[in-house]
DNA sequence: TTTAAACTTGTCAATAATTGGCATATATAT
DNA sequence: ATATATATGCCAATTATTGACAAGTTTAAA
């Protein structure tokens, strides 16, 4: 896929996990309620998730995927992308941290081909 | 500063939270106990820190800048960057997240930025 | 404007996660 | 061998998150 295209039905950027489970939520036309008991979430609490003043618990994450069809891969980036800039935003922190962030989930990653390899 | 010195004196990145904490203690030869009584944690706990099974808490980050002289935001660096990766990792995500939440950044900075110019 | 449904917000007990503190075990160095 | 340093397991105490519900406001249709 070009990578001009790669966000292009995904996430918009410019709007928390809260305002993107609303615009999932309203486009579907599902109330609070209705959404809620899916998600198995009071709708109260959803109310506020979605005015981001609570948290959306990541163990629902697959749930949320199945409710609207989505690629849970697409959902975690906005779920996670969220969690990140809201921590790099409150604790104002250099995005440097993101090169880095980057840099160590290679290595790990490359640890852990190397002991899987031995494992053969 | 050039970019290619950016990162020269702040973390290999090569490395967990744990182990650079280590590297640190070790270089100013203290012991657990030592470093322990600066930073009001129990040597047993910081002994887990190090060896990545505790989670150093977030709120001590100042008194360890303290502690080594070292600058607030390379603590930060290397302590978000470690989280943010672990996360990514276990959670085997995409590293496209660490693309969007810059992004997400930026707009949270620029929304901060326009409430700001509405205050005066 | 009344009414009903949809939504927001506050509170608080229940649950879960994190931390502190200590006992015990192991490793290291003299 | 002994003392010092480090590692690990455990559990109670603290702190954070969640579920549940009451009470309020907004919205839209009659």
């Amino acid at each position: 896929m070009p990578i001009i295209d790669k966000f292009k039905y995904s996430s918009q950027m410019k709007q928390t996990f809260g305002e993107y489970i609303r615009k999932l939520r309203t486009e579907n036309h599902y109330t609070l309620t209705q959404l809620g008991a899916k998600l198995n979430i009071d709708y109260a609490n959803l109310s506020k998730i979605e005015n981001g003043k609570r948290e959306f618990d990541e163990k629902r994450l697959t749930l949320l995927a199945a409710v609207f069809s989505l690629e849970i891969e697409e959902l975690k980036t906005e779920y996670f992308s969220d969690l990140f800039a809201k921590k790099l935003y409150t604790s104002s922190c250099s995005i440097d941290v993101l090169v880095v962030a980057e840099k160590k989930v290679k290595y790990l990653r490359q640890i852990n081909a190397k002991q899987e390899t031995l494992k053969l």
